[in-house]
DNA sequence: AACACTTTCAACCGCAATAAA
DNA sequence: TTTTATTGCGGTTGAAAGTGT
């Protein structure tokens, strides 16, 4: 037996909102409030809407301050850089946005932002590996245009960032990774292989990224769709790969390949409200910043890139220091002990609100 | 001009978390 | 402590607008 439904959805008018509603429910609001009720309060009013089409409408559109469109550069940026290290949590990253909703975020990074990063990407790991991959690079173009907002997305394009500014890089290194259980090494090497046989292959949408028994099911769902249809079969297929894959893989590499200044830090991320006068304002770490800037305005870091600062990038550009020791620790002389890094890092949202403290968002690239 | 295809984005859905009874 | 109601969230849908042929 399912739960009952929040409203008689034979009853209540569905659909885009007419003028007249909106400014029924502003007025109301700006009024008196929402009562501390939206389920109630449609019938208050008189609007023959469900209570949480009200409060949609209101949290989306009609709330004072609130901005559509024109994404600055900044604001790319920073919901790039949130993304990549939080994933779509995307309320999250509209806390960050003075007036943006996590709809808009939401819609603007899945129908611009994601392509324009790693459209970029694309073509800057083409340039530069259009010589020996060519023989690659075509049967993946249909395929690259269908992404997916998985966990494996946010490692692919770590990966990609990492693997496109330091090719000497870790990422390219299996010798070099962190002891971490096999199936979760099986996986980053599968990635890895896939990304450097296809410079073009991003993600599929039939990629079982989750376990859950809620996305086998949409998976399937949508297997008849025209969506699913034009999918190519991919390698990435076979790849199970959830949330805490992620964090633990790249909570590991983030240990081993960034400097403590390499750190951006969120702060109060979990408790911030765009509303709040007094939030905290966060910037992305500069060299983020810069890496993001380079992407998304088809500036091609890599090629201005010298040698030898790829060579001092690279994650074990301390090799030589005591500094390295911990991390030698970790990735090389540490048997895997069942307990991920990310217990005590950033990944989870939730780990950040229940502690609600600042925490260290460690991306990892060397850039 | 007409059609097909793609993109955009407002709105919906269902689940999980939380609050209230 | 358990049950029920409500809220908040992320994923998804589908109509409208845009673009290409």
């Amino acid at each position: 037996m399912g739960r009952a439904p929040c409203c008689d959805k034979a009853n209540v008018k569905r659909g885009p909102w007419s003028a007249e509603e909106d400014a029924k429910l502003k007025d109301y609001i700006e009024k008196d409030g929402t009562g501390g009720n939206w389920i109630a309060l449609p019938q208050k009013i008189g609007l023959n809407r469900c209570g949480k089409s009200c409060r949609l409408r209101w949290l989306n559109y009609l709330r004072p301050n609130i901005r559509h469109g024109g994404f600055s550069e900044e604001e790319d940026n920073l919901i790039c850089s949130l993304y990549i290290s939080i994933g779509s949590r995307w309320s999250i990253i509209a806390a960050q946005l003075p007036g943006r909703t996590d709809n808009d975020i939401k819609n603007y990074w899945n129908t611009k932002l994601k392509k324009k990063l790693l459209g970029r990407r694309r073509e800057s790991l083409l340039n530069r590996s259009s010589s020996m991959k060519d023989a690659h690079s075509s049967k993946d173009a249909t395929s690259s245009q269908a992404l997916s907002n998985s966990a494996l997305e946010r490692l692919q394009l770590h990966m990609q960032l990492q693997n496109l500014q330091s090719p000497f890089s870790f990422y390219n290194n299996p010798a070099l990774w962190p002891k971490v259980p096999p199936l979760l090494h099986e996986k980053m090497t599968q990635s890895l292989q896939i990304l450097n046989e296809s410079p073009y292959q991003l993600m599929q949408p039939t990629l079982s990224s989750s376990s859950s028994p809620k996305n086998d099911q949409k998976a399937e769902t949508h297997e008849s769709s025209p969506a699913a249809s034009h999918s190519a079969p991919s390698d990435f297929a076979n790849l199970s790969f959830n949330d805490a894959d992620f964090s633990e893989l790249v909570n590991s590499m983030t240990n081993c390949v960034s400097s403590s200044d390499r750190y951006v830090s969120l702060p109060d991320i979990g408790v911030n409200s765009i509303d709040q006068p007094n939030r905290t304002q966060f910037l992305p770490d500069p060299i983020i910043h810069t890496e993001l800037d380079n992407s998304l305005n088809c500036n091609k870091s890599d090629g201005s890139m010298s040698q030898q600062n790829q060579v001092d990038e690279f994650c074990f550009k301390d090799m030589n220091s005591t500094s390295r020791d911990p991390l030698q620790a970790l990735w090389c002389d540490n048997e895997y002990s069942g307990q991920s890094a990310s217990s005590y890092c950033w990944d989870s949202t939730s780990a950040l609100l229940c502690e609600g403290i600042s925490q260290d968002y460690g991306f990892g690239y060397n850039m």
